[in-house]
DNA sequence: TTAACATATCAAAATAATTTGATGTGTATG
DNA sequence: CATACACATCAAATTATTTTGATATGTTAA
């Protein structure tokens, strides 16, 4: 056995993965941001910068950390982005104890 | 309503403790650490050295940032330090269809 | 009690993430 | 078509994280 072999072990693309995903979640802005749509659903760039008292620019940035990270979803209509939580996402990663502040509200 | 509002918004508090906890788990050294300890339960720091191929301060740098975020735990014994997950704390942050990657094992 | 071992800690260097302010792009409206 | 609006993107500056190699600390064994 050696670096070559074909062990059990995890592979670097799921390590990837996950450190994307969890990057994502580990900053104070963006947990705001995801606490925010699970509160309001989908909401639109405008809103968030009050709700979230960011500059704009840096609000988009933010989004497209988690956007990236397949954690939100994105939808134009006319002039306005909308985003709104990847429910399924956000429930195959964090536990439901979670619920209420990052995890998906029951409909 | 201005920043000294007693608004329902969540708390600062409580953000800065889900950021540090899931910036522990954006890191590919760690999750592999998380993987490793999944796997083999209880382990020595020697051991992980070999299991993860990393330096030994390196090693114990991201220990420590693990430890700090109470998602693993630790225990000396003689003179070899013992690190496990915190099943409790990770089974209340990640989901369980992680399980087998990074989430708790069933016994 | 000295030496070896296991590991943590430290400071400096290297790298990566974030913030900022400016500019670009697409859409609606007069 | 010209302007305003909503937002993304960019480059530079700032700040935070990680790596590295050296040293410190505590434990056991000779």
């Amino acid at each position: 056995m050696n670096s070559t072999s074909t062990s059990t072990t995890i592979n670097d693309a799921t390590l990837s993965l996950y450190e994307q995903k969890f990057k994502a979640l580990s900053d104070k802005n963006r947990l705001k941001i995801i606490y925010e749509l699970n509160q309001k659903g989908k909401v639109c760039v405008c809103d968030l910068t009050d709700l979230l008292g960011l500059p704009q620019s840096k609000l988009s940035y933010h989004l497209k950390m988690l956007l990236d990270a397949n954690v939100i979803l994105m939808e134009r209509i006319g002039k306005w982005n909308y985003y709104e939580l990847n429910e399924n996402e956000i429930k195959g990663l964090l536990s439901e104890q979670l619920c209420c502040i990052f995890y998906p509200k029951p409909k």
